[in-house]
DNA sequence: AATCAGTACAACCGCCACAAG
DNA sequence: TCTTGTGGCGGTTGTACTGAT
């Protein structure tokens, strides 16, 4: 009989989190189900990737969301439902999870009491919605997101792509895919510049140069999947969180 | 000071889609 | 075609914090 190690689970210590960040900065991400293993923790693959995805990942903004955030996700709840991944993808630096636990605690009981204020109040409506300026802010916002439309390679003359390319799985892809929808859904690209600018993110997120040999056992089996480079996800924050205890 | 309730956020769980063998 | 492994997503739960009593 094989027995489960332990995997421990809660809040993550400080120690794990230094743990997690110095590993992935050292040699990417391969799969997350080995990594933990690796990297000498005693957590899940999948607790190890929610934790970086969610509040460990550089370049992520928390708390504090503004006026025009809040109006955005409303709007975006309103027309995509409940799909925070692709809400992410329309709000910069911020994570699924946190815009869910925000819609969740804060958002959802301010949209409840406009909704009763609103059936409520059955005269003044759709004059005063046109001239309500925050619900016009929001408005405008959204349309900028949605109308956003993918730079195509010709925006990059200095990137010809004449290198070799690995995808790789990360956020902005999904950001790309999200705007590839929708300027497809809007004839605004084609597909072969959608996989230009797929592969110009995948370029900069390519492993170069590491040390194969004290990545891991099985270092071979990953060497040749797509994965972030170490340095592209260099991030000044980081730096000041992993360089003190390195 | 102690306790309780409410809130915010972190993390887990189960399910699904997809790719590879 | 089926099975298995992996990653992603959304719902839900757990935990820490804060303010009221």
């Amino acid at each position: 009989m094989v027995r489960q190690p332990y995997l421990k689970k809660g809040t993550w210590s400080h120690d794990e989190d230094q743990k997690l960040i110095a590993y992935i900065r050292k040699y990417g991400i391969w799969n997350w189900n080995q990594m933990p293993k690796f990297a000498g923790l005693q957590r899940s693959g999948k607790s190890c990737r929610l934790r970086w995805m969610n509040y460990l990942r550089p370049n992520i903004r928390r708390g504090n969301f503004s006026r025009e955030e809040d109006e955005t996700i409303i709007h975006l709840q309103k027309t995509l439902g409940n799909r925070w991944s692709a809400i992410a993808a329309r709000l910069p630096q911020r994570t699924d999870n946190d815009i869910k636990n925000y819609w969740n605690t804060r958002l959802k009981k301010r949209v409840m009491g406009e909704k009763k204020n609103s059936s409520s109040a059955t005269t003044e409506t759709k004059s005063s919605m046109e001239e309500n300026s925050s619900d016009a802010d929001s408005s405008m916002m959204v349309d900028i997101l949605l109308d956003y439309q993918i730079p195509t390679m010709d925006d990059f003359p200095e990137l010809a792509a004449d290198t070799t390319i690995s995808l790789s799985d990360c956020d902005l892809s999904v950001a790309v895919d999200d705007h590839y929808n929708m300027a497809m859904d809007n004839n605004l690209v084609s597909s072969e510049n959608y996989w230009e600018i797929e592969n110009l993110w995948g370029q900069s997120l390519t492993m170069e140069g590491l040390d194969c040999e004290v990545m891991s056992p099985n270092s071979q089996l990953w060497l040749h999947e797509p994965i972030y480079a170490c340095d592209s996800y260099y991030d000044p924050v980081v730096e000041l969180w992993v360089n003190p205890f390195i």
